[in-house]
DNA sequence: ATTGCTTCCTGAGCGC
DNA sequence: TGCGCTCAGGAAGCAA
């Protein structure tokens, strides 16, 4: 499930990869994949020249002021090679460069997208999206104005992109496990004292697993298709007991699986 | 206005 | 061996 250090893994490899590659030509093998506006000529987009990421978006620009913007939901890869690779059964899109090398979208879930569109258009896609956790906007300020407003539980606006752009499910249990926040907690219980807490926590972890390349439970890739490391410093998500010895309680909100310690995560503001 | 449920999809893992 | 069931999850869309 690849969140903001996932991502942004991806984008720094492909930093290193695809700057200046001409896009020869770009080929959908499975419907609602690829949403490209219909005055492009998907032939002559231009040559790469800036990868950047906006929350879970990699936004792929050329030369030409043509923007790929890739979201791999779930299951989403994005994989560089110089031939097409028969095991792979979930190509969804291919990118060939004119020097014959080749970025493969796979996707086994099918929920990821291809947005191809000028960049004037670029905001179409980008701007419900809020404050980026890495920025100086994910500040104390911040957070406790769009934290007042709000009655759903703090887990809830976590994974709220519109608040805060890039996480999800497995960090938001792994921040709220580290500040000793329950998640079952109304966001607007949230207490000064840990709002300054989920600033530096979040920072922390999203920085320390992007210098483990992301966390792979099952079909995260880097572009190599190497694995990231985080998985094995996950301290909540997916456990049975907690540093402490404690019995992990597993749960359930808004369909995604919940984990906390009651005993070192607090149910209520003090 | 805000919130939360349903939907999309496939493969792994399980019990029988 | 194979069937049917449940689960994994991001975010759009919709209903309350």
């Amino acid at each position: 499930m690849p969140e903001l250090p996932e991502v942004e893994t991806i984008v720094v490899e492909l930093n290193k990869s695809i700057i200046g590659k001409t896009i020869a030509h770009i080929e959908e093998y499975r419907k609602n994949t690829i949403y490209a506006d219909e005055s492009l000529d998907l032939g002559k987009l231009g040559a790469i020249n800036e990868i950047s990421r906006r929350g879970k978006y990699i936004i792929i620009a050329t030369d030409r002021n043509c923007d790929l913007i890739i979201h791999l939901r779930m299951t989403g890869k994005l994989i560089l090679a110089d031939l097409t690779d028969p095991s792979a059964k979930h190509t969804r899109a291919i990118i060939t460069f004119a020097d014959k090398t080749k970025l493969m979208f796979d996707d086994v879930r099918t929920f990821g997208t291809i947005h191809i569109l000028n960049r004037d258009n670029r905001h179409e896609i980008l701007c419900r999206l809020g404050c980026e956790p890495l920025s100086p906007d994910f500040n104390y300020g911040t957070l406790k104005q769009l934290l007042e407003r709000r009655k759903s539980s703090i887990k809830s606006f976590l994974l709220d992109q519109r608040a805060v752009a890039g996480l999800g499910n497995i960090y938001v249990n792994e921040i709220l496990f580290a500040c000793g926040i329950s998640p079952h907690r109304a966001a607007n219980t949230i207490t000064e004292k840990e709002i300054r807490l989920l600033v530096t926590k979040t920072r922390q972890i999203l920085k320390i697993a992007l210098e483990h390349n992301g966390t792979s439970i099952s079909d995260y890739r880097r572009i190599d298709n190497k694995t990231g490391s985080f998985q094995n410093f996950l301290k909540i998500y997916g456990k049975d007991k907690c540093l402490c010895g404690h019995q992990v309680k597993r749960t359930k909100s808004s369909g995604r699986s919940t984990f906390h310690c009651p005993k070192c995560q607090k149910e209520k503001e003090v």
